[in-house]
DNA sequence: GATGAAAAGCTTTAAGC
DNA sequence: GCTTAAAGCTTTTCATC
């Protein structure tokens, strides 16, 4: 499905989403005209779902993360479609992972301050109707340095 | 420390990093040349660390994730250290967190099968002389759509 | 698929306000 | 911090291989 020139243009874009088309060009060894339509051809694929800023979370004043488990009350559809729908767009949720395993979902949360927490995990996921229950565990350390995966 | 149209800038590259500085300039309201400035000083004052590409986990051949939870034998310095440096090298490793709680360290991965998931648990988790533990919980869904934090 | 060349567009810098 | 202007790159298209 994809060739080695692919894996190499995802990976340089991986690293570095705004290498310019030339410079990506020349790194993969393919002319600008070609390397340009192969990136575009992986973003119409889906290969490439988008390019983002990567933040630190304390500079933007966030520097309190949480990994929240959560446990549903009963596993049926309307009640993992009514949190499915939620948890995304509540406050400070930076990636919301539906997970199998004694609990349902994992939140990953980024707050100001451990009130900001408190108030997260109190007005918003206990009292959600769906949520039996909710584990903290606060991030001492996003450890950097993961290697491409690709 | 960061103005309402750093923040501005800061979300719209959250969203699109390869957003073009006139663009952007145009989005938050100030002139190119103020734009880039600030986007240069975002960057040196580590505000935004990078920009990547977000690529598709099937689309490249690795379909399944799991959450790996990795409790130590030992909370020593040592131990810590070793895990610490160990594990954002391992293959199909997305991202390493230090946590606090009954576990120790959190580990997102994605690999090719399930041979490839019991082999990286096998072979790298539970043979590591820090690791005591790994409970493995399959990623169903990453959910997208997470409201910017800032 | 890949290429090279031309046109269009963008970035970057500097000067003056 | 804004504007303007100019130089230098990049991106993009297209005819061609």
């Amino acid at each position: 499905m994809l060739d080695e020139t692919d894996r190499a243009i995802v990976r340089a874009l991986l690293e570095n989403a705004r290498t310019a088309n030339s410079a990506l060009a020349e790194l993969v060894g393919i002319a600008p005209s070609t390397c340009l339509a192969r990136v575009r051809a992986l973003r119409e694929r889906g290969v490439i779902h988008g390019y983002h800023a990567e933040v630190d979370l304390p500079a933007v004043g966030l520097p309190l993360q949480a990994m929240i488990s959560v446990r549903l009350r009963a596993h049926t559809r309307e009640q993992n479609e009514g949190f499915r729908t939620t948890a995304p767009n509540l406050p400070g949720v930076l990636e919301v992972f539906h997970i199998a395993g004694a609990d349902d979902y994992l939140l990953h949360v980024a707050v100001a301050d451990p009130e900001a927490l408190r108030s997260f995990v109190v007005d918003h996921l206990t009292t959600h109707p769906a949520v039996a229950q909710a584990r903290t565990n606060l991030v001492f350390e996003r450890i950097p340095g993961a290697t491409p995966v690709i």
